[in-house]
DNA sequence: TTGTAAGCGTTATCAT
DNA sequence: ATGATAACGCTTACAA
C-alpha cells in the first residue's frame, strides 16, 4: 500500500531499485522491461511488470527527464486569463497533450511584459520543451524573440515576427460566413454593427463582410460599419442610431454576441420583430449570451478549443523537429439558432448551375 | 549569447559547471555563491554571480528538484474549466503560487473520473508537492484518498471526508448578505428566485436569505423559495408566474446573475420600475452579466479569486508541514450597483442604540 | 538476455 | 572558505 505524507507517516516512494529488487533483477533490465524494450526475455518482463504492479510504482518524471535531456512538459503562456478567449484554447491544447502525455505548465502574465520574461525564465528553468503563447486580443503581439532554445507557438495572437508560426483564427473567413448565410436566409439589405476599431478583427470581420456582398453586388446598410466597442449597451445605442438613420433593412450582422444581444433587444422595443423582420447573427457563439438572448441568437463560431488543439499539434511537430513558420489561419462555423431563419433547405436539391 | 533550438544551431545548454569552470572554482562553491549561502567569500561569489550573468546561466530545475526531493510544483486539478467559477480560482492560486516560485501544472478532468484518476497519475509522477482540486459546482466531491503522497487543499466543492482541507464559499452567509442588503435599502417584501434544488448552494442561499429576514420579523414574499434552474430563461419564467401570484413586493433576491437578467427583464416589461417599485440583486457577480443589464446590477461577489489565492496558501503551509482539516467557509461581498438603492448612508452617524 | 557503470545537473556532506 | 564526492532516480551504452 501507498503511503501518505498527507496524512499518515510519511515513507520513501517506490523507486525502480525496489521494483528490480521485488523482480530479482537489476535496475537496468527493469527499466527496459517496463519502457516496453524489445530485447527483454518475456518471462522477466512479467515478472518486472508483477513487481511494478504489486508495488505501485511511478517512475520520477523528474529523474526520467533529467537523464533523457527533455521534460515532457510545455509551458503554457497565457496574457489574460480572464479573457474569455483563453480558456477553450487552453483546454484544447490541454486535450491534444494529453494524448500526448505531455503535462502543461500554467502562467498568466496578466498582460504585463515584466510579468510574462519573469515566467519565461522560470518555464525555461523547468526545461519545458516548447511553449504556447496565447494571446488575450486577435491582434498581433510582439514575438518572444528568435533566440529561445525551445521551439513557441503563438494562438490566437499572431507573433509579429514571421518566421514565428502562429495559429489565429480568420476573422475575413468568419466575416464572410456571417453575411453568406444572411444572404442564404434571403437577406439583402444587411447592417454591420461592430467593437472596437483598434482590433484588427474588427477591421477583418467587416472587410470579409463587405467582400461577400459585394460578391452579390451589394454594399452594408447604414452608410458602412458602425465601429464602437464589444458591449452590449453599444449594442443598444448603435442601434437606436441606426434605426433612426433607416429603417430599411432585413439584417445586421453583429460583431460580437454581446453587441448582438443589445441589437436584438432595441430592434424588438422599435417593434421590429426578430427574425420575421430583421434577422440577426453575432460572432463569438458565447453559449450563454447566445443561448439565453431572445429568439436564441444564430453566431459564428471560431472554434478555438480546435485552434488550441491545433497549436498543441503544431508544437508538438516542432519539438520532435517539424518546426513552422508563418501564420495558420483557422476557418469558422454558423451556428444557426433562431435569430435567423435559412430558406428552404437545398441541400437534396441538384446543384444550380453557376 | 543564449543559442536557440527552435531555429538557429541548437546547443548544449549553460550549466552550473560551465559557470564554475568560468569563475575559475568548483561546482560546490559556485552552486553555494549562487543560493547565497553564508559560507562563501565575498569576492569569490561576486565572480560567480558575474559569470552566471554572463553565460545567462539558468538552473535546471528537474535537477535541483532531483536532488532536493521537492519539484516546486504543484498540481492543479479542475473538474471543469468550462465553468466559469473554476477561472478566478485559477488565477487566484497562480498569484498566490508566483511569490511563491512554485509552477502550476494544469489539468482538466472534463468532470470525469476515469480522467481524473489519469492526471491525478500523472501529477505524482511529475513529483508535484501538493495538488489543488478545484471544483465545478459548490457540492461536496469525493475525496481523492487519505492515502496520497502529497497534500490536498479542495477548493470551491468541499472534499465529502472531513478530514481533507476544504476551502469554500459561504454560501448561507452570501443569501443574509443579499437580504441584508435589501433591508438597508428599506425593502421588506422580497421574493427569492432562484436555482437548480439539486444544488446544495441553492438551498444554502436560501436559509442565509430566510434567517436574516426571520430576524428583521419577516417572511419571503411569493410563497417561499422559486428554485428552478440557473438561467436567464427560467428567471423570466419564474417571475412572471410570481407577478401572477403577488404584485406586492418590493424587491427580488435573485440566486444568481443570469437569473437576475432575466428578473429584469420581465419586470419591466410588466411595467415595474427597477429599482423605484422592485429592487433586484444578484448572486455571482459576473460582469459581462451584471454589468450590462439595464439596469446594472447590484450582485453578491463569492471573492473566488481570494479563494484560490486561500487555497494557495493553505497547500503552501500544509507542504511546510502545517496540514489543515475541514472545510473552511469564506465571505461574500455586495457589489452596488444600480439595481438597489440604499437609503441615505449612515456610517457618518453614531450607532443607533440596540 | 542480462548486468555493470557512467552519466543527466544539482545540492549536501565532510574533509581540507 | 573551498572542493572532492556522493547522492537523487532514471536511461543507456557497452560488456558479459
Amino acid at each position: 500500500m501507498r503511503v501518505s505524507a498527507g496524512r499518515d507517516q510519511p515513507s520513501r516512494a517506490v523507486t525502480l531499485r525496489d521494483v528490480a529488487r521485488l523482480a530479482e533483477v537489476s535496475t537496468a533490465t527493469a527499466s527496459k522491461a517496463l519502457n516496453g524494450r524489445p530485447d527483454v526475455n518475456p518471462g522477466t518482463r512479467a515478472r518486472v511488470l508483477a513487481a511494478a504492479e504489486r508495488l505501485s510504482f511511478s517512475p520520477n518524471a523528474m529523474a526520467r527527464g533529467l537523464s533523457a535531456g527533455r521534460s515532457g512538459t510545455v509551458g503554457l503562456l497565457t496574457s489574460d486569463l480572464e479573457g474569455r478567449f483563453s480558456l477553450p484554447i487552453l483546454m484544447g491544447a490541454e486535450d491534444a497533450f494529453g494524448a500526448d502525455r505531455t503535462s502543461l505548465f500554467l502562467c498568466d502574465a496578466r498582460g504585463d511584459a515584466i510579468r510574462e520574461q519573469h515566467h519565461l525564465r522560470a518555464l525555461l528553468s523547468r526545461q519545458v520543451d516548447g511553449l504556447i503563447v496565447v494571446g488575450a486580443r486577435p491582434d498581433s503581439r510582439r514575438s518572444l524573440g528568435p533566440n529561445l532554445p525551445v521551439p513557441v507557438v503563438y494562438a490566437y495572437s499572431p507573433s509579429q515576427d514571421a518566421a514565428d508560426l502562429s495559429i489565429v483564427c480568420d476573422n475575413v473567413a468568419g466575416g464572410r460566413l456571417a453575411v453568406d448565410h444572411l444572404l442564404a436566409c434571403g437577406r439583402t439589405r444587411i447592417a454591420h454593427i461592430t467593437g472596437d476599431p483598434g482590433y484588427g478583427a474588427s477591421h477583418d470581420r467587416a472587410r470579409g463582410a463587405r467582400d461577400r456582398l459585394a460578391e452579390a453586388g451589394l454594399e452594408l446598410v447604414g452608410d458602412g460599419v458602425w465601429f464602437g466597442s464589444w458591449t452590449e449597451s453599444w449594442g443598444r445605442r448603435a442601434t437606436r442610431l441606426l434605426l433612426e438613420q433607416t429603417r430599411e433593412l432585413d439584417a445586421v450582422f453583429a460583431g460580437s454576441d454581446q453587441i448582438a444581444r443589445g441589437v436584438l433587444d432595441v430592434l424588438q422595443e422599435e417593434g421590429l420583430r426578430v427574425p420575421e423582420d430583421v434577422q440577426v447573427i453575432g460572432f463569438d457563439n458565447w453559449e450563454v449570451i447566445a443561448g439565453e438572448s431572445r429568439p436564441a441568437l444564430s453566431t459564428v463560431d471560431m472554434q478555438l478549443e480546435a485552434l488550441g488543439r491545433r497549436a498543441a499539434q503544431s508544437l508538438t511537430a516542432a519539438i520532435a523537429g517539424n518546426p513552422g513558420a508563418g501564420t495558420v489561419e483557422l476557418g469558422c462555423r454558423v451556428v444557426q439558432r433562431d435569430s435567423t431563419t435559412p430558406r428552404g433547405n437545398d441541400r437534396d436539391l441538384p446543384p444550380r448551375p453557376g
